[in-house]
RNA sequence: GCGCCUGUAGCUCAACGGAUAGAGCGCAUGCCUGCGGAGCAUGAGGCAGCAGGUUCGACUCCUGCCAGGCGCACCA
């Protein structure tokens, strides 16, 4: 049950008898101030010069001929607000409370998409930033889900190029009680890491060194990755796939990519390097050519991208893939998107987010070194929920800091407990209600539904489905934390009523009436869950 | 120098071009033998970085400045 879209499609209708032939878009916004209803729009305003005729004319004619059952409409001013009638409301509770999937939607109509995120090289650590996109993936993938979309979770892996590379050599070095190399790994993990190879890998830094740094590349990539996946499974974060950049070599996919690209004309030859050298078209906001093969005839990452855009688009056929990238990577947008055309791909069918940097306030005493500290220390400090949900309440563009003092300090009046424990008290609700009344029926009549902030509460769920379908159109998963805390707010709000006056409890003498609340409590409990369970922050049942 | 992102309450951050700009934290004042107060109610706190422009209407779009972050490799 959605008020919007039906309100949305009768005032286009509306419009359109007006004698409009294009009708503007309708611009239904949620009333910020209740006194101008639920829902409003000012189409009127736009239709003034087209009808030549003042706007509150045109709203009001608008008005007369809409007689919807969700809401009712009235022209104020320029404005057509819209007010959700009790009885739509009503029956919204009921629907909203026996929907276990209540929110979702065919939007995405079976669309299969991947979306890649973190995929940072196995050469080190995660940290904070990091966390920061795992959450950002992870919630879209869920967003996406819940609105018919057929996603899949994907890490690249760098398991092949001079990165890895370098990380083999530091390993080998440790391994030889060396320094690294000019260039290479230098954290303590690096000699963690050397002395594990000393027991899996006996003897190999006796072995020629080309061998010995490969087979360590190799061997320090997965136990990289086997961290990355313990770090990450720990905050829920899970992926269809870890997909190795070595493999586009060794199924020649990368190599054949690249063909492609010289075949079409976009490759140049150049002081003993190999070039993408897209044309002006393809180029869009690229500026320069860039090296695929070095001099020494080693690849740069950018081979191994060609071969990945074409594995990805061409061979899985996802209709979109979604990358999650740091902001520090956003002059690569214009490359890939270069990339693309000139491989006949369509680049809008590239999405990248960029997240801007996370930072870590410290005392005074200490320097920023924010990006430094490691995302399971992070958790440790903050537990998995606060983490989640603390990720998520900003947009991805919005440069975000962290105070580990304030957030561990603050761990009991975090927002998370504000949702989780409305959830909790109204499972203890109906725990109540059941002893209290062992034969409640088994239908409520949600006409006994009346009070103002009852109406407020189930007002507040009727939005569910509107904040999921904006937040998966516009692939902004912080809207939902948002949502929650309202919700939440209506919540303690509807419960509060009782404890100024035993009459306006959810459990009280009259059966009846204790049945239609408890609808309206399980229509908040559901929504809730479903809610946080797209943050992936837990509902927990006691707190 | 060029490019991307950001400047909104004391702090951290929201708000598809619409009406009186909202939350959390912090601050102030009430409400605890309760369907668990990890809650509720009320209040103080804003010249939206600055200056122009477009529009009936701008925090939102455009231009120019100022400030901060991040990039500008034969590293990823």
């Amino acid at each position: 049950m959605r008020a919007l879209p039906v309100i949305s499609s009768a005032l286009e209708g509306a419009v359109r008898e007006l004698g409009v032939e294009q009708p503007p878009n309708p611009e239904l916004i949620r009333a910020r101030n209740p006194e101008y209803g639920d829902y409003s729009s000012s189409v009127a305003m736009k239709l003034a010069r087209l009808l030549r005729q003042p706007p509150p004319q045109i709203a009001a004619r608008l008005a007369r001929r809409l007689e919807l059952e969700p809401a009712s409409a009235e022209a104020v001013g320029g404005y057509l607000n819209f007010r959700l009638r009790t009885s739509w409301l009503q029956a919204l509770v009921r629907s909203a409370a026996a929907d276990e999937g209540y929110g979702s939607s065919e939007l995405g109509a079976g669309e299969r998409l991947q979306v890649e995120f973190v995929s940072t090289n196995p050469t080190g650590p995660l940290h904070i930033g990091h966390g920061r996109g795992a959450i950002l993936g992870d919630v879209l993938c869920r967003l996406l889900d819940f609105t018919g979309h057929r996603t899949e979770r994907e890490y690249y892996v760098n398991d092949y190029g001079t990165q890895a590379q370098k990380f083999g050599a530091s390993l080998l070095a440790r391994l030889r009680g060396e320094e690294p190399p000019e260039g290479g790994y230098t954290g303590e993990y690096v000699i963690e890491l050397a002395q594990a190879a000393r027991r899996d890998l006996p003897g190999v830094e006796a072995r020629p060194e080309p061998e010995a740094v490969a087979a360590l590349a190799e061997y320090g990539a997965a136990r990289m990755v086997e961290r990355f996946r313990a770090t990450l499974g720990r905050i829920g974060v899970r992926y269809d796939r870890w997909f190795s950049e070595r493999s586009l070599w060794e199924r020649g996919t990368a190599p054949a990519a690249i063909e492609r690209l010289r075949q079409r004309g976009y490759l140049k030859q150049a002081e003993g390097a190999v070039w993408f050298a897209p044309g002006e078209e393809e180029a869009g906001e690229e500026v320069e050519d860039r090296v695929i093969f070095r001099r020494d005839g080693s690849h740069t990452y950018l081979a191994s991208d060609i071969g990945y855009l074409v594995d990805r688009f061409l061979e899985r056929g996802y209709r979109r893939v979604i990358e999650v990238w740091g902001a520090d990577h956003h002059g690569y947008v214009p490359r890939m998107k270069a990339v693309a055309r000139a491989l006949g791909i369509d680049p809008e069918r590239l999405v990248v987010i960029l997240i801007q940097m996370v930072t870590l306030k410290e005392g005074r005493m200490s320097k920023r070194q924010g990006r430094f500290v490691s995302l399971d220390e992070l958790v440790d400090r903050l537990g998995v929920d606060a983490l989640r949900y603390f990720y998520l309440l900003r947009s991805p563009e919005a440069p975000m800091e962290i105070d580990p003092a304030l957030a561990t300090a603050q761990r009991f009046d975090n927002p998370v407990y504000y949702a989780q424990y409305a959830h909790a008290r109204l499972f203890n609700v109906e725990r109540t209600a059941v002893e209290t009344h062992p034969g409640l029926p088994a239908d409520a009549d949600v006409s006994l539904l009346q009070l103002p902030w009852e109406l407020a509460l189930a007002r507040e769920i009727s939005f569910w489905p509107d904040t999921v379908e904006q937040a998966a159109r516009l692939l902004e998963p912080h809207r939902l934390p948002y949502y929650v805390h309202q919700l939440a707010e209506a919540v303690h709000a509807f419960y509060n009523a009782g404890n100024e006056d035993p009459a306006l409890r959810v459990v009280v003498p009259d059966p009846a009436l204790t049945r239609a609340r408890l609808e309206l409590c399980r229509a908040a409990r559901n929504t809730l869950r479903l809610a946080l369970g797209l943050m992936g922050v837990a509902a927990p049942e006691r707190m």
